[in-house]
DNA sequence: TTCTAATAGGATAATTTTGTCCGATTTAAG
DNA sequence: CTTAAATCGGACAAAATTATCCTATTAGAA
């Protein structure tokens, strides 16, 4: 449904805000290392988020990325989403027909547009903070 | 949603099930070249869905393709799907968190549960006959 | 000022997906 | 029997995605 880099991203984000609720600044090497995700790889991600103002990063000794509280309750996952993997996943018709709009709809499309827009919507409004709050048990529980 | 391998798929069986409507047998190049899509590589898939008994092929002369009128009836888009892509739509936490389950839920769990759960009712409930159906208007339609 | 720990970013590599080529095989028709 | 039209299948190639490596830059602290 998304990209790794995608999911990679997303789970950043959250163990990020998860940290940045405690005050703490985190490495990319702790990120890497609590999300599960090749840590080089992950820093292209990250320079993508701190390019799209998702998250800030610090350079420099002591430096890392955090995310402030007013940011992570503003922030939408389809932010994310969207900086990462683009709008590919609710473009066009679920069966890659080219004619298949309203007007002219194969016959799965309706239910495809609903599928997709609940996606949508989920992502539309659910903010990174409540991601991280119904988050807070465990912290192993990042790991992908 | 789907690679593009599995789109080619749900194209050529759509065409080919339209036509066999039409007591007519379709060479890959007919297909190919109906819904839009490389020939070498519509074949590999036609290779595939013959193996997975989803579609019959003739070989030599005058063969080609086709699908029974019992089968298209019989055969929900789901298999199709599930013999190109298998079950990666499906499987595991929408955003790659590893110990995301019923149990212990992120916070988007249940909303990524019931996207897939109407995205495979939808597959499973879709037979490949009222897919070229509704699609009978216009020949063009399956171009992508 | 210098050292050190950190991100930034360009180049490169590995892997997966998508796509092509070509010879082998099959089968109907002449 | 030969020929032509078709699928089959293996090897190969291109493109996209995922991942790594290395150097430059930044900034805090001794």
């Amino acid at each position: 449904m998304f990209s790794k880099a995608c999911e990679y991203g997303l789970r950043a984000a959250t163990y990020i805000a998860m940290q940045s609720l405690d005050g703490r600044r985190v490495s990319l090497k702790e990120i890497a290392d609590k999300i599960d995700s090749p840590i080089a790889f992950t820093a292209k991600i990250l320079q993508l988020l701190s390019k799209n103002n998702i998250v800030e990063s610090v350079k420099g000794a002591y430096g890392g990325f955090e995310i402030s509280r007013t940011q992570m309750d503003k922030l939408k996952l389809s932010a994310i989403v969207d900086a990462i993997d683009g709008d590919t996943i609710y473009a066009g018709c679920g069966l890659g027909l080219k004619e298949c709009n309203a007007d002219k709809p194969c016959p799965v499309h309706s239910k495809f547009v609903d599928i997709r827009n609940d996606l949508r919507e989920m992502l539309e409004n659910t903010s990174l903070y409540e991601m991280t709050a119904g988050l807070e048990v465990g912290l192993t529980f990042l790991k992908r």
